[in-house]
DNA sequence: GTCTATACACGGATAGAC
DNA sequence: GTCTATCCGTGTATAGAC
């Protein structure tokens, strides 16, 4: 097999069995084994083990900052918004071995938490700018105190929402219902705080999901 | 030194560790060591590791279960509402190492994830149960949708609020202003839907929180 | 009840043949 | 590029003297 063709197939499924089992309860020996290859050609591909879960987090910090990122029209309107946090809970998804082992993980291997750290931080700004955006145009009206609530409670189901619906639906985090449960979730958090006519499309948009499932 | 002191010593000193370090990163020698026994005696007094983690386990679920469990007066008032929440979050500070490895810890000792299983049932019920008891004194006014999203993220405050803190603000967890914030949170995200005179005195209790810090 | 010394198991990682 | 065999480090746990 083709050098490039082995080292995906031990990402792919170190991916999957990190995500099932949680990355320390996972040997290189099994990775090997439920990979076909012998624990020698897996590290001849990763001398490290921790280059593995490395080259996955990269992998995940590349398809998430852009999605944080998102300079130009941070509000928009509720539906492209309800629309990129939608696919950010999916990558969440996707590496949320990484939410499941948080500080173990960070650390024991510092690089990993240095960049979780700043992938946070990340975050909060997106989330705080965010918010202040959709006040500067009244769409959301809150006090000091409301405003660090919501925030945090943000924040925190950005963060822990992943393990949270893994230990309590598992299934619905597997299926993806689980992800899209998260941002129903913010947006009625949010909702007592905005306008009218926000108010309004976000219930609609609750109400369209719940079809969904 | 008495048998009970010893086992008493080796409890506090892992606890400690635990809490600082997490459970899977603690080894048995280390515990020894900063406890100033050996290793031998150690096991003398816990067979295995696992041991030492049921113990402190039992006093966990023991502690916290009859915070819980309160049949009469579900809501009360306020105030006793929030010393109650108060007591709880304290005693989740105190054994946080649980909730830093919640997932680990669950699958590597079956018969504890049994029981926090039970345990976080429990919560639920009791979360539940307060709210309709609200609701029924019509201090609570909410629709099917906010009923959900309220509980879901109470628990999730309940679950998670503790690795939260942990990991965004180390130092409050310690000196146990992260706990007292986290019903500020509760009662803030809950006040939208209460009725005037219990979200008044909830406003005032997060007021009177804010100067203590 | 406590110590020192050590056995045992396991997981990560390397050596060297093919 | 892949294999088999093996080394090495680490952590849990036991044996046996005191």
């Amino acid at each position: 097999m083709a050098r490039r063709d082995t080292r995906e197939l031990i990402l792919r499924t170190s991916l999957d069995l990190f995500n099932l089992h949680g990355e320390p309860n996972v040997t290189t020996n099994l990775i090997a084994d439920e990979a076909d290859i012998s624990p020698g050609n897996l590290h001849y591909h990763f001398r490290r083990k921790e280059h593995i879960v490395q080259a996955l987090f990269s992998r995940f910090a590349e398809a998430l900052v852009p999605l944080i990122d998102v300079s130009e029209n941070m509000a928009g309107e509720p539906e492209s918004l309800w629309f990129r946090l939608h696919v950010i809970f999916e990558v969440k998804g996707q590496y949320r071995f990484i939410y499941r082992n948080l500080s173990d993980i960070s650390s024991e291997m510092p690089a990993i938490g240095k960049a979780l750290k700043a992938l946070f931080s990340r975050e909060e700004k997106a989330i705080l700018s965010l918010m202040l955006s959709l006040e500067s145009t009244d769409a959301l009206t809150v006090s000091e105190a409301e405003r660090l609530m919501v925030f945090e409670q943000i924040l925190m189901t950005f963060t822990y929402w992943i393990p949270f619906a893994d230990q309590f639906d598992p299934k619905g985090m597997r299926d993806g219902s689980a992800q899209v449960r998260a941002i129903s979730r913010i947006f009625l958090l949010i909702a007592p705080y905005l306008n009218e006519q926000w108010r309004e499309e976000v219930e609609q948009l609750s109400v369209a999901y719940q079809e969904n499932l």
